[in-house]
DNA sequence: TTGGAAAACTAACGAGTGTTAGTTAGTTTT
DNA sequence: AAAACTAACTAACACTCGTTAGTTTTCCAA
């Protein structure tokens, strides 16, 4: 492992404790037993590890559903691989998810305008599996939007309750949030 | 309107723009036209904004559930009744709102503790419908923690899209919650 | 063994933070 | 008329912040 994954490493999990903007370079560096200052031989600036961690998953998500949307083609199927794929990305990395779903809002602007589109470019490939769910004759004639924004919802709150040693893994997690999100909660 | 009223709705839209933690007390006090120190002449420092906030809408919510448990039988009703009180309280004031549901994790720790307990409290209200429901027969064998989570991370993502001017109306939006979470997406 | 890059250091800059102290003008109460 | 209260002000305190400049140490390939 660098140096530099090593000042990441630290820093996303110092971030996801305190938030982004209450943790201070000083306690970084402190916490990887350097300066302040010599943190800058490693990594551009703070802002760097914002962007290199929220791109990073988004990318990795990109990828998820790309995949999803390739290979499958019943979009129940699909949406449950999509939700699997979104779970273990999520999950795998706890201290990323954070800064990801939380603390991508301080980005500058310019970042955040890309990262705002490219989560919507996200959104738009899983409602495409709720709409064609629908044409399919399979899912119930919901509005597609509302429907996403809310499976989103359930789906990026996984990583506040999720404790990796707790008893409930991410591939049950992903099952039972699909299988809630398909059939609801009341019987018949 | 009183004074604080004033300064306190305009504290609320700044951090709801920019952040509890980016936002300044002389970003407050030039958007009312006064200096930062006069401030201190309404309110007694910066977290009371976040504290009145924060506690303000748990009062509201608790009260809330408690006559949704008082007055109404059969769990789905109950349920329903619940995502109604929700999404009413959380849509009436959208600053307030992302102040509960965001930036919380920055009150002092005893006050953070305090506002933990009652925010475990509520969710204990909500997943006793879910509990009551399976015991009437009429909800599925969910796990109800896990349930309770996903149903509520739905309705606070609510305040995120959500806009008053749009077309989408608090009551539909309940409504909307309330079936799909009821029955999910498939048909049959 | 040595030259040079990599990686650490110290010191400081300039800006911004919440908050307090002390004061003043205007209004209300006694 | 005197006292008290309200709400604003200026000035300052005591920090913390991200970052840069310049310097020294570490360490590895030639």
């Amino acid at each position: 492992m660098t140096r530099r994954q090593e000042i990441m490493g630290t820093a996303l999990g110092l971030m996801r404790n305190k938030g982004y903007l209450n943790t201070s370079m000083r306690d970084i560096a402190s916490s990887v037993n350097m300066e302040a200052a010599s943190l800058y031989n490693h990594i551009k600036g703070k802002e760097d590890i914002l962007i290199d961690t929220c791109f990073g998953l988004a990318e990795i998500l990109e990828i998820g559903i790309k995949e999803v949307n390739d290979i499958y083609f019943n979009a129940a199927e699909k949406l449950s691989m999509a939700i699997h794929s979104h779970i273990k990305a999520l999950t795998q990395d706890l201290n990323a998810s954070h800064l990801f779903v939380h603390e991508w809002r301080h980005l500058s602007d310019d970042k955040r305008a890309q990262f705002i589109e490219r989560r919507d470019l996200y959104e738009k490939e899983f409602r495409d599996i709720v709409i064609l769910g629908f044409e399919e004759g399979e899912f119930k004639d919901v509005d597609p939007k509302f429907a996403t924004l809310t499976i989103l919802a359930s789906l990026n709150w996984v990583g506040e309750w999720y404790r990796p040693q707790g008893e409930m893994q991410p591939k049950e997690i992903a099952e039972k949030l699909t299988h809630f999100i398909l059939s609801g909660l009341q019987k018949n």
